[in-house]
DNA sequence: CCAACCATGTAAGCTGTTACATGATTGA
DNA sequence: TCAATCATGTAACAGCTTACATGGTTGG
């Protein structure tokens, strides 16, 4: 079985766009707003390492250093990634992960994927809302100090303001396609 | 220098509302939406040792097991957490720390660290929110893929939706203490 | 008496971080 | 030539998790 970290799926997705060097990789981290991952060597390489390791990616020598590319085997690694639906697990924890795969899901040749993310993003945190008001309505949260009831409301509000955001992207991409027809 | 993890503030939060056992605690993270933080045995019990070497909770021997409890220390060092101000850095990486602060400041004695709180949040969070609008309209940014972004976006709107709510703490706090007057 | 709960612990591992270190290349 | 950039790596540790293990107490 394969084993890929969300840093891996990162690094994998960088190089599925553009082959590039460890430093190159980085860079990306440095200078831009993506992934929320360190730009450090100590992350980068080690993680690089273990995506080789597994037949993930291939380095091929270049004029200094190396240039990292996906194997057709992480090609299908990271394909099979972006199809996963959306779980509520996933909107709880792992929001950035999910946004990842949005993001690297443009330019996919079944615009559908994209969809079907947006989708089961939106469903699925509608549902870990429903389950915190739930909560919060029911016999051990009847009785919460103000505080506390008005801290689960902002975890509340942020899943809410995920699904509307879900249903504003899938808007906007549907008058993306509808440009591009005419 | 003291060295509590976010783990450690949590249980010293729930201890100093009241002492109780490593598996009272336990229960707590296994039956209310609180922290975020695994139940297991293996993340408690560990966590409390750590505390309990630096001094700041102590253990009773009871009729089963042990109640602990926050040491004077332990007092002075969660009641420091609580003023500290909320930074960006926190709004971006470590939100569910910034809300357990706002729970357990249920019931201070001084209501002002509260508001300071939910000041400094807003501040904060409106200031990362600006930071990562200027960057998307930025030279960088401005060429961006749609997919990357509304994935931007996103992230913008989640922090909005955390200025939002500390707008709407405040408010609510306000009229709570005016009923209180009356 | 036996299942369910109370209570505590250890061992191993995962993911990622900081800090440290090294050396080649290039432009001013 | 000398600072900045390109490029890669290791060591140590932080924080948390899962899995495993153990035993006491209590109610039906």
């Amino acid at each position: 079985m394969i084993n890929v970290t969300p840093l891996g799926y990162a690094l994998m997705g960088l190089l599925r766009v553009e082959p590039r060097s460890g430093y190159a990789l980085r860079m990306v981290f440095e200078t831009t707003p993506m992934g929320n991952y360190s730009s450090s060597p100590g992350s980068i390489y080690p993680a690089l390492k273990a995506l080789q390791k597994q037949g993930l990616v291939e380095a091929k020598k270049a004029a200094k250093g190396s240039v990292f590319h996906l194997s057709k085997k992480g090609e299908e690694a990271f394909e099979a990634w972006l199809r996963e639906p959306v779980t509520a697990e996933q909107v709880a924890k792992h929001m950035s992960t999910v946004m990842l795969r949005f993001a690297f899901l443009t330019g996919h040749p079944e615009p559908v994927l994209t969809r079907n993310l947006l989708t089961s993003l939106k469903a699925a945190a509608t549902a870990h809302g429903d389950g915190m008001r739930a909560w919060m309505e029911g016999p051990v949260g009847a009785d919460m100090p103000l505080q506390a009831r008005l801290a689960l409301e902002q975890g509340i509000m942020s899943v809410r303001s995920v699904a509307d955001w879900a249903a504003h992207a899938l808007e906007q991409l549907q008058n993306a396609q509808e440009e591009t027809k005419s």
